[in-house]
DNA sequence: ATTATTTTAAAATTACCATTTTAGAAAGGG
DNA sequence: CCCTTTCTAAAATGGTAATTTTAAAATAAT
C-alpha cells in the first residue's frame, strides 16, 4: 500500500470555506485556496478532483458546522423569541461584522443564472434553516402548524435580506431594532 | 468636427444592465457585451472608458429606469397596503420568474468583499427604495415618522430576502403568502 | 531493504479575459 | 472636394485562470 494523507480533511475544508465565505466561488481562485488551506494545487485536485468538489465539500461543510451549531446554539430547547432574537442578531456581530458572509445567500445570488456546483447542500441548507425555524415557532403555546409553515418561510426571506443588508453596509443599530419588530410582530401575531 | 455616435447609448445601457443583472459583474465578460449590446468592444472602451465604467453606467441606468419606474407604477398616489404588495407580488411575477435579477442584491453580495466599481449607485438604489417605503407608510392615517423609518428598512430587508429566495428557487404561491403576511403585519402594526 | 503506490511540489498547458494597439471606414467642417 | 477627427473592427498583448503532467519524496507491505 501507500502513505497517508498529510492534512486534516477538516481544517483544509474550513479554510476553504472561509475563503468561499468571503469571496465567492469565482472570486476564489486556485492560488488563493492554496494559500488558504496550506496545500498546493496538486494536492487539492489529487485529493478533491477539481474546485466545484472542493466547493461542494466546503459547502456541506458549512451545513454541517455554521449552520448546524448556529441553529443548535440558538434555538435549541430555548423559547422561540429569545433564541429568534439571539440568532438573528448574532448575524450582526460576526467576526469581521459580518463580513465572512452566507454561503447560502451568496451561492443562491452567485449562481442564479445557471446550475450551482453544490445545488444540492444550497437546497440542504435552506431547509435546515426553515425547518429550524418552524420547529421553534411550532414551539408556542398558540402555534398553528400551517401558519408555522409559512413563518417560517417569512423567516428564512428576513434571514437572507439581513444578510444582503448587512453586506449592503447598513446601520447595524438599525437591523438590531428592525429584527426586534420583525420577530415581535410574528410572534405577536401567532399568540394573538 | 467629426462624425455622430452610431448607436443609441440608451439601448446599449439597457442591453448592458441586462446582462449584469443576469450573470453579474464578473461572469459578465467583455464577448458578452459585445454580443448583448451589438458593439465590439473597440467601440466600447472608446465609448465608456472599461468594464468598470459600462458597468457603473448601467447601474445608474438601473436605477433611473428599473427602480424608479417600479416605484413610481406601483407606489405612487396608492394605499401603502395595496401599493406595497402590488411591488413586492410583482418581483415574483417578472420576465423569466426574476431570473433577471435585481442589481442591487447582486452586487451587494458580488461585492462584499472589495469595492464596488458602483459604489456610489449601490447605495444610491438602496436609498430610492427606502425612502419609496417609507413616503408609503408615512402616508397612513396612523402613521409615526420614527417608525415608519425603521419599517421601511425592515421592507427592504424583506425584500433584498425575497429576490435571494426567489433566485434560490422557493416556491413562488408559499412567497406570496409571506408577502401579505409581511405586510398585512407591518401596516396591521402601525394602525394598531 | 526493496518496491509498488501514493502524496506532494513545481513546471507546463490550455483557455479565456480585460485592455491596447493598429488599421481602416465614415463623417462633417472648411 | 479634401482633410482632420472620430468611430469601428480586428488582431495583438499581457495577465491570470483552471487543470494536467512530470518528477521527486515519502510510506507501508512484502
Amino acid at each position: 500500500m501507500a502513505r497517508h494523507l498529510e492534512f486534516d480533511e477538516d481544517a483544509v475544508l474550513t479554510s476553504a470555506m472561509r475563503a468561499f465565505r468571503k469571496d465567492g466561488y469565482q472570486r476564489s481562485s486556485i492560488k488563493m485556496l492554496e494559500q488558504a488551506t496550506g496545500l498546493s494545487s496538486g494536492s487539492l485536485y489529487n485529493s478533491f478532483g477539481g474546485k466545484d468538489a472542493i466547493f461542494q465539500r466546503a459547502f456541506a461543510h458549512y451545513n454541517e458546522t455554521v449552520v448546524k451549531r448556529r441553529i443548535d446554539t440558538y434555538l435549541a430547547g430555548r423559547p422561540a423569541k429569545e433564541g429568534l432574537t439571539a440568532l438573528f442578531v448574532s448575524l450582526l456581530d460576526e467576526p469581521g461584522g459580518g463580513s465572512v458572509g452566507c454561503l447560502l445567500t451568496n451561492s443562491a445570488v452567485e449562481f442564479a443564472g445557471g446550475p450551482c456546483p453544490a445545488e444540492a447542500d444550497l437546497k440542504h441548507g435552506f431547509a435546515l434553516l426553515r425547518s429550524a425555524f418552524e420547529e421553534s415557532l411550532v414551539s408556542l403555546p398558540a402555534a398553528n402548524a400551517e401558519r408555522a409553515a409559512s413563518d417560517a418561510l417569512r423567516l428564512l426571506v428576513f434571514y437572507q435580506g439581513l444578510l444582503v443588508m448587512i453586506r449592503g453596509g447598513a446601520d447595524k443599530a438599525d437591523l438590531r431594532k428592525v429584527i426586534a419588530h420583525e420577530i415581535e410582530t410574528i410572534i405577536g401575531d401567532i399568540n394573538a
